[in-house]
DNA sequence: TAGATTGTTAATCGATTAACAATC
DNA sequence: TAGATTGTTAATCGATTAACAATC
């Protein structure tokens, strides 16, 4: 039976299923029970179920999953198939690293260009992908229509930058600066990823108390 | 009342209250009192309270919190002031971009070195940071004894550089890698950054349904 | 003193785990 | 058919919120 709105607890370990069934489904196993991805991902065969079973009915009794159809499930479900579009702002070192390392392909995004105000990096191209002049985003967001922003930007113009996209049409923002960016504006959606606050977790677990 | 084990979800909460108390402390506010302090973060002031009542009493009734102590506690519990050492493996572009941008300082990190085996790397700084040969690890390792690993290496050599750093003494790792890291070693831990994962949570958000 | 706000206990809410009938 | 394993309901556990006496 579906559920109308899915908890973020929830939402968050979508991800990790769909990396542990990719890697299953690559390594040529074609069907697994809930008890058995569990013990892999140490987590109780009850929360794999419980999870599954707020987006539908994915396994047969006696059976459990097939591996590949449960990946392309989950996978539809995180709108993998969906070719969302985006645009990276600010190619700085992290900019580029993104750039250059990240598969955006396989988590269903196409990156179409990357805006910077360096006039030595305008015109050049990283991966094949074009980076643009910052003063060209106007008429370039309404041509394009791209979902998602990454933001690597400086943090003094983080929010500034996102006003400005968000002004244009952007709804989703993959958030790299370390700020917390906030708008009035309905249904955008920031995702931030918090270097300093990942590391100062870690720097907790090792002090000695 | 101090507690034993703090659980996770109080954990990873430290490291916002530490980003938003110093944001007040810089913008010269003295006191502060959980209400208000939830009213901008978006939390209860309850939720605020609890918290800090895993660790000790920091604030006073009819007064509040004091914006610097409460910060350099939080900092404290956090092991800011631990100087923790800490090198990189793999000097790629998101290596690069660690070591470029990123404010160990602030974490209360030193980053002694970087490794690489690419020969035009080694014996070059970034930063001011030397990159070593990944080959004169083995030496380096007793004399500096760092504390904690980033791994930013390829996803193919990720478990089996870590294996190595955990049989030299590391004990915690940054991992960057894709790969979700295992051992039977104790007392090791693992911080992930899990690019995708935080990727495809965002693609679930904006995906209509 | 009166008002404000803490730390903590109790109540509520949500998330995880266990149990089991249904069924492949 | 018998064994295995699902999806779901019920029980448990943990986390969040509310309430309030203590007190600055």
């Amino acid at each position: 039976m579906k559920k109308q709105n899915v908890s973020d607890t929830v939402i968050r370990r979508l991800p990790r299923y769909y990396r542990y069934l990719d890697d299953l489904h690559v390594k040529g196993i074609v069907r697994i029970s809930s008890s058995t991805l569990g013990e892999k991902m140490g987590i109780t065969a009850s929360q794999i179920r419980q999870d599954l079973s707020c987006f539908g009915e994915f396994g047969q009794q006696g059976y459990g999953y097939n591996v590949d159809e449960l990946r392309t499930e989950i996978g539809h479900i995180l709108g993998v198939d969906n070719q969302h579009r985006l645009i990276i702002l600010g190619v700085g070192n992290l900019g580029h690293a993104l750039m250059q390392n990240f598969r955006f392909r396989d988590a269903g995004f196409l990156l179409e260009a990357a805006f910077d105000i360096d006039p030595r990096l305008i015109g050049t191209e990283v991966a094949g992908v074009p980076i643009l002049d910052y003063a060209r985003l106007e008429e370039f967001i309404p041509v394009h229509r791209p979902d998602v922003a990454v933001l690597t930007v400086s943090q003094a113009v983080a929010q500034s930058t996102a006003d400005h996209l968000i002004e244009l049409g952007i709804r989703g923002f993959w958030n790299f600066t370390n700020v917390e960016l906030s708008t009035s504006v309905e249904n955008v959606r920031f995702e931030d990823v918090h270097f300093a606050d990942s590391l100062l977790t870690l720097s907790y677990r090792i002090t000695e108390r």
